[in-house]
DNA sequence: GGCGCGGGTTGATCGAGATCAAGGCGATAT
DNA sequence: ATATCGCCTTGATCTCGATCAACCCGCGCC
């Protein structure tokens, strides 16, 4: 797990939670961004702990400042899909909805900057620009819903296979700009992509075997993977730039 | 196509544009919706028309006054996928993006009010309120479109045959209660609920006539569908109240 | 040491849905 | 009437991914 913590992007302190450049801190006034300092409250979650479950009350907002938390729905007779997955910067929760319609659940240890619900909303009201901020969050949020809505419905499994990581090595790059190839870690474990890529376990291994015995990725310890060319996965992913 | 049209939930007058309750309007003091009103301009589209490409500039918003409109994206080698369908009352295109990311394309005849986006983006920035009810709108299609990812990954071709029923079924059935049965006119041609669902025309055929075997649902027309029992449909899309 | 356990891989088989192919039906045109 | 076209259905067959089952490996535990 700890080398997920290593790729995690550059954070700045923020009244006790380190926020990634990002994070709605960046776009406020000195001012503001005091008032936000100062309701932060840091909360920790161990890997597997889960921090809101599906149709619950939610009296918080907050920003992930490390570690991988994954969004999941689940059927009536238990089958799931993860919905969403995020990373250091992100913000969980919602503003006008204090009821969750998903779970939330640590991936690996996670640090949160909470907000309390009641207090943050007086400042979104209050403050210029900030409400904007999280409307084009959410929009961002829409796009890639989106985006995985084709990958759900449309394509293979060796192209979901392939866009997951792609997608791993993209959000991990950070500011970095493009290289030719990447290393990383992987967040997920094999249920856990299966469940995102709407896959079984099985499938999902044979696709990431077949990936590397076409000399696409190398894999080591199960979880560290190193792409060769991010063109060719790009490629195999079925020619996805974003 | 007329049935469409006739079952379109009630709608109101709005400076030349037909407005369903839900929309925009609504939520606006008498002078802003006056403003709103003045700056809305109707467009008309055939069947089958584009509204917008993906990825290319977009100068308006919009209210769908009366028609059905899908929202799809593309791959590269040519697989499609609907990703959302608007009906009367529903807001297309988004403040703070001026590009798509979709396509829109009129599956009936379709009624637009169109906002200019310069105009518009001036408007909500100095009503209160309206960024308030565009975020909740926003908030709403994120929803959907994480239900949607659900049901492409992990329900089977029956389930997601039966569950696109009972949303258009919900859909029609407006303001009126909860009744026991139903009774509609399909917006959508066989090939396009396959683009939907992330079946082919022929499964959805077959799961139609299933359906219909099974004595869920009766088919005059090919596009006319009445429902006996809600519930049972409910139960045989996976159960699902929402 | 031996054991159990969680996570991952691999093989054999099955089956739901895709694909290929043909034909029906209603609407419009000739 | 006949032809044509778009949309839908139905049948035959194939295939990709699911399912069932065995096994491996690393690790903590007794």
């Amino acid at each position: 797990m700890e080398g997920v913590r290593e790729t995690a992007p550059k954070t700045d302190r923020c009244g006790g939670c380190a926020i990634r450049g990002v994070a709605i801190c960046t776009s406020l006034t000195e001012g503001d961004r005091h008032a936000l300092r100062a309701m932060g409250q840091p909360r920790h979650y161990g890997a597997g702990d889960t921090i809101f479950g599906e149709d619950e009350r939610f009296g918080f907002l907050a920003n992930v400042v490390s570690g991988v938390v994954k969004l999941s729905k689940t059927l009536p007779d238990g089958r799931q899909q993860i919905i969403g997955v995020e990373f250091a910067g992100d913000f969980l929760g919602r503003i006008y909805r204090d009821r969750t319609s998903f779970r939330a659940e640590a991936v690996t240890p996670v640090h949160l900057c909470c907000y309390p619900r009641a207090r943050f909303e007086a400042l979104v009201a209050a403050t210029r620009g900030l409400e904007e901020r999280l409307f084009r969050d959410a929009l961002d949020e829409l796009d890639s819903a989106r985006e995985w809505m084709v990958l759900l419905g449309r394509q293979s499994a060796r192209e979901k296979v392939a866009r997951f990581l792609q997608m791993i090595a993209r959000r991990n790059a950070g500011g970095c700009g493009p290289a030719l190839g990447a290393r990383f870690e992987l967040p997920l474990s094999r249920a856990d992509m299966a469940d995102f890529l709407g896959l079984t376990v099985e499938t999902v291994s044979r696709q990431m075997t077949r990936l590397k015995t076409e000399g696409l990725i190398r894999i080591s310890n199960n979880r560290i993977i190193e792409v060769e060319d991010v063109g060719d996965l790009e490629a195999a992913a079925g020619g996805w730039a974003a």
